[in-house]
DNA sequence: AGGAGTGTTGTGGT
DNA sequence: CACCACAACACTCC
């Protein structure tokens, strides 16, 4: 579930929730009190990258799926007690399964800054590449990584956007040609919106064309796979059509 | 059966 | 204090 597309899509099917009263709330979340919620009616729901931001007069709840997180919309899952359970006056009802949920308060949500997420209309690349420049030592691998950077980019999309623009996990910021880092930018924020795309079509996986995949589908030599930079995640590149950039 | 992974945070060590 | 390695969380799929 977890990358910034995934929400855009979950923001989408929640906005008839803005605007309703909570009637029931529960789950076996521990960091807040479900029943605080009841009575409150939700003023807004909004994303910034992989958070989901539930926002009601009295608290602003910060969901956050993680690796495992799921959720169900006017249905439950078999079996499996909701983390969080939401259910509207007007009878609409969203469950959270295996997510973090906190509550932050209105300093945090009013500090959120929307330019850095990719799905964002506020997106500004102009920022990103000035924040990248800024850290000349930075790994390719962990920048598109870093959600202060680009907020919303995950494992899947960091792989993707490398092998789209030709650029090894191990090229350092400084070292990229002004072009490059402009690519690497906007490929951040084009292959978020074409993932978008493929996920509601349920045809994301069979576009992959770096992300788990063993063989380059250019030149066809065996990829590299292996955890690379200070986020130690998995990097699939392409020696030959990858250029280190360091 | 065991392991890995679309992710983040906290802890403890160097 | 900075940087790190690692654990924890919790679920599905191969």
């Amino acid at each position: 579930m977890p990358e910034g597309p995934s929400l855009y899509i979950l923001k989408e099917l929640l906005a008839g929730f803005a605007g309703q009263e909570i009637a029931r709330a529960s789950g076996n979340v521990r960091a807040i009190d479900p029943a605080r919620l009841v009575g409150q009616r939700i003023d807004a729901i909004h994303t910034w990258g992989k958070h989901l931001l539930i926002e009601t007069q009295a608290m602003v709840v910060r969901v956050h799926f993680l690796l495992f997180g799921t959720y169900r919309i006017n249905e439950g899952r078999e079996g499996k007690t909701p983390r969080l359970s939401i259910e509207t006056t007007g009878g609409d009802v969203l469950n959270l399964y295996a997510c973090q949920v906190r509550e932050i308060d209105r300093a945090t949500y009013t500090a959120y800054d929307f330019s850095a997420d990719v799905m964002s209309e506020a997106w500004d690349p102009k920022k990103a590449r000035k924040k990248l420049r800024a850290q000349p030592d930075l790994l390719a691998c962990d920048a598109l990584l870093d959600q202060d950077i680009f907020s919303g980019v995950g494992n899947i999309i960091k792989n993707e956007v490398l092998f789209r623009i030709r650029v090894h996990p191990l090229s350092t910021m400084g070292a990229l040609p002004a072009p490059k880092l402009r690519r690497l930018v906007d490929e951040a924020r084009q292959y978020s919106f074409d993932f978008l795309a493929w996920k509601r079509a349920y045809v994301l996986k069979q576009h992959w064309l770096a992300h788990a995949k063993r063989t380059c589908p250019r030149c066809h030599i065996p990829f590299v796979k292996q955890n690379l930079g200070k986020t130690n995640r998995r990097s699939f590149y392409c020696e030959r059509c990858q250029k280190r950039y360091a």
